[in-house]
RNA sequence: GGGCGCUUAGCUCAGUUGGGAGAGCAUCUGCCUUACAAGCAGGGGGUCACAGGUUCGAGCCCUGUAGUGCCCACCA
């Protein structure tokens, strides 16, 4: 028998035990088709908060739901423990950099880091009653994830997706590393905006540029004007003075210069932004690279040399103003391109670097984003915005040390890249040789190892490659190719569903999966998104789970519609707590009368159970309809209501019935206790997505001892019962009008009526008939009269309640 | 500046082929009713951001405006 008490902690650390001990979840390869997601290994960087919960909580749910319909869940969970983000957390914990700690020391710090943060996810993510084979969870800094990220860049070389080039690329001298276009985060900040005369040494004739980084000036290497610029169209072709460096620079006209932006003239430097870039390429202009790896003005510039560069831009203006250069300055609030992993304003640098192609492929990126469903739709959207406007090749080479290296060596004296074997990999080319002892190209016998690692991008977008076991034997890649699902956040559809999509592509020619789901944020309030770094989340996972339960917590998490944020509402906590102790009352309610039920083939039910019956199933298509468009929180929602309708009107009608079989009698009786008995099953079954722990301890004491609710099958309900859903509907208005009267007496809702009187139309007097007695126990109707008087609806022509006691 | 969302009751939000404006919380009034007071019944409370349009009929479809949010571009 159920507790008169429901006891949350208790009996959810038993069922974690009883999932584990009997391997509910576990993946086998059988004959059921196979559902599979590739889900997001969270960053092993620090605490986990509420919104990991939120996102990973509906695609668990998705998984659940799939499981119930029939499918072999392939559920894996990983960890990213990989690259930077892991760098920057121990350089944290240990207050000393990288570079400062030693490369292998440093690594090793790293291994234990992440195994320590790992567990707390895990224990965390387990406690929440994650449905996930841990057998299954992979890291991407294991040797199998090295292995096959090892194996994914060298296909990539072969077939010719893959190059090293020695290029500008984007450079963040806070984490000294280059880094990719994905993470770029825009920041405004304040700075001046520096109006600064030069003049043409032809002709000695003064034009004024304007520009945020005067720092730059020792850079410069050519000035632009439009062509069309009438005010400017004179200084084309001839020689630029620049002021206080004291060095000449051609002025060249380009239609990329906008007339109304400061002055109309801009000065090129190698490099300052994406424009000089493209003319560095365009008019092959020289190279005047002048800023240090770690943010500082290069020795080699005279008098700015060894200075950072925030203070030679400080230099430079007095310098300037000195010479009498300056104009004016403006104060200017702008946005600015920043490393997302550190916040700190992003440069150039000129240097060898891995790139995978991009820019050759874009049509094809943006085909099989077409292939792909997106839940929502309008998620494909942002995909295809991103890849239109994608500038560069994709550089996948870092100048970290945690991290998967590239199993690749050069030849000392003539540069000439070596490839690890496949069948050696992984191998870390810091500490293992080379295959071959000559070089194919000049014969050289002495090589180099590559010391840069790849983009933590490069690794996770190898996440299908890593599930179906890439390059191994007797591997999945016949069922996961493609994998069912996608889920994550819109925030990362640029970087890591567009970078799967690129290596999918890249070796098979196919998309990674069928489908991608994205989920919102969850706010801390309106407007304000919860982050790690701004440490504005109020609530611990693990705090709440104690407080309210890991099934109410699971509420809140499954609430709300696809990719849209949600705030955190301690309401929707308390909505849950109350639904999941409806649900416990219930059952026990229910649990009660089922003691002497037996299995009947039985079709002779009730009006009234015909009517909720009927109604079941139209929600059930709606429910269904939800879950295939991936929307949990909506589906929730649906089964929410229709669970308080079967608690508040249908067991108030039937539980008279129930309790008094002398009065009703036994096939009546029996008709209320298999329709409760179906109902509440197939109510638990769709609870269990959401509440897991409640639902199983409900089922197993209800309907099968020792057979988890979780390995059970939903068949949808196949009634058809039309004319009693809409009658039955009509004799619940009726209900409830007549408890509304006896509330507005004052009075208990047992209060009997007297009489009552109903103008009704044919179909509804003939409802009524035939459930009566139902009618007349609900209401503590003595004399019923039925009036064939309304057209439509019904109308309460009498009704006089029994307020004796009342007086009394 | 470009792309994509959002704007419905005091608060948080549902509203799936266009036809009844809804839920929870809050508030007010009753009710200890053989599952449940962490409950039950009921009341009050909304020009569905604004302006046009399509339609017999618009919260829902179209156009525009405003506010808000995310992503991108913008470092001259």
């Amino acid at each position: 028998m159920l507790d008169k008490k429901y006891n949350a902690k208790e009996k959810e650390e038993k069922w974690l035990k009883y999932w584990k001990d009997n391997e509910v979840y576990k993946f086998n390869v059988n004959n059921k088709k196979v559902y599979s997601i590739d889900t997001p290994p969270p960053t092993v960087s620090g605490k986990i908060h509420i919104g990991h919960i939120f996102s990973y909580s509906q695609t668990e749910m998705l998984t659940r739901y799939k499981r119930l319909r029939g499918y072999n869940i392939f559920y894996p969970f990983g960890f990213d423990d990989n690259g930077l983000p892991s760098e920057r957390l121990v350089e944290k914990e240990q207050g000393k950099r990288a570079h400062e700690i030693g490369r292998e020391e440093f690594s090793k710090l790293c291994y234990k880091t992440t195994d320590k943060y790992e567990e707390g996810f895990k224990e965390l993510f387990s406690r929440m009653g994650v449905g996930t084979d841990w057998n299954i969870a992979y890291k991407t800094v294991s040797p199998s994830t090295i292995k096959i990220s090892q194996l994914s860049f060298l296909d990539l070389v072969e077939k010719n997706h893959c190059y090293h080039k020695e290029s500008p690329a984007l450079w963040c001298n806070e984490c000294r590393t280059s880094i990719a276009q994905a993470e770029l985060e825009t920041k405004t900040i304040k700075t001046t905006f520096n109006y600064i005369n030069f003049t043409t040494v032809e002709d000695n004739q003064t034009f004024t540029i304007a520009t945020t980084r005067p720092e730059l000036l020792p850079a410069i290497v050519c000035v632009f004007v439009n062509p069309e610029d009438e005010k400017h169209k004179s200084l084309i072709g001839k020689t630029a003075h620049i002021p206080v460096i004291n060095v000449d620079v051609p002025i060249m006209a380009d239609e990329k210069v906008a007339m109304d932006k400061g002055t109309g003239v801009v000065m090129c430097c190698t490099f300052g932004d994406q424009t000089d870039i493209e003319w560095w390429k365009k008019y092959n202009l020289p190279l005047k690279y002048i800023f240090t790896d770690d943010g500082k003005i290069d020795n080699k510039v005279e008098k700015y040399g060894g200075l950072k560069i925030k203070e030679a831009r400080k230099q430079i203006i007095e310098d300037l103003q000195q010479a009498g250069a300056v104009v004016k300055i403006e104060e200017l609030e702008h946005e600015v391109q920043t490393h997302e992993r550190c916040s700190k304003e992003v440069e150039y640098a000129v240097m060898n670097q891995w790139f995978i192609d991009i820019m050759n492929h874009k049509d094809d990126f943006i085909r099989i984003g077409n292939e792909i469903k997106w839940h929502p739709s309008y998620m494909h959207a942002r995909y295809d915005e991103w890849v239109n406007n994608v500038a560069w090749d994709w550089c996948i080479s870092r100048q970290r040390y945690f991290g998967v290296p590239f199993p690749v060596w050069y030849c000392k004296d003539c540069g000439t890249p070596v490839f690890a074997r496949k069948e050696d990999l992984p191998v870390n080319p810091l500490v293992d040789k080379p295959h071959c002892d000559k070089c194919s190209h000049c014969g050289g016998s002495e090589f180099i190892p590559e010391t840069d690692i790849m983009d933590t991008w490069a690794t996770s977008s190898v996440t299908p490659l890593v599930n179906m076991k890439y390059g191994e034997e007797n591997n999945y890649e016949s069922i996961l190719k493609p994998m069912s699902l996608r889920t994550n956040a819109s925030e990362i559809i640029r970087t890591w569903d567009f970078y799967t999509i690129v290596k999918s592509f890249y070796h098979f020619g196919i998309k990674p999966w069928e489908n991608v789901m994205i989920s919102g944020f969850v706010m801390a309030s309106k407007g304000e998104k919860i982050s790690k770094s701004k440490g504005n989340s109020k609530h611990e996972p693990m705090d709440l789970i104690n407080e309210y339960s890991a099934d109410v917590v699971r509420y809140w998490a499954g609430t709300g519609r696809l990719g849209t944020d949600i705030v955190f509402s301690e309401e929707t906590l308390l909505r849950g707590k109350k639904l999941i102790n409806k649900i416990w009352n219930v059952s026990k309610f229910v649990q009660m009368h089922l003691e002497d039920y037996e299995y009947k083939e039985f079709d002779n039910f009730e009006y009234i159970d015909k009517w909720i019956l009927g109604k079941f199933k139209e929600v059930e298509k709606s429910i269904i309809n939800y879950f295939e468009d991936y929307e949990v929180g909506l589906a929730l929602n649906t089964i929410e209501k229709f669970f308080w309708e079967f608690c508040d009107n249908y067991i108030e009608i039937v539980k008279h019935r129930l309790y008094r079989p002398e009065e009703f009698g036994e096939i009546p009786r029996y008709s209320g206790q298999k329709t409760v008995y179906i109902l509440l099953y197939k109510l638990l079954q769709y609870f269990s997505i959401f509440f897991p722990f409640i639902t199983e301890e409900i089922f197993q004491d209800i309907y099968h001892n020792n057979l988890s609710i979780h390995t059970t099958e939903i068949i949808p309900l196949e009634y058809n019962f039309d004319e009693e859903l809409k009658y039955g509907d009509k004799i619940v208005d009726i209900i409830s009008e007549a408890r509304g009267s006896k509330t507005n007496n004052n009075v208990s809702l047992k209060t009997p009526i007297i009489n009552l009187s109903l103008g009704v139309n044919e179909k509804l007097k003939e409802a009524i008939e035939k459930s009566t007695k139902d009618f007349k126990a609900t209401l503590f109707i003595q004399n019923l009269n039925l009036n064939v008087t309304a057209k439509d609806g019904y109308e309460i022509n009498n009704i006089e309640l029994d307020l004796s006691e009342k007086e009394d």
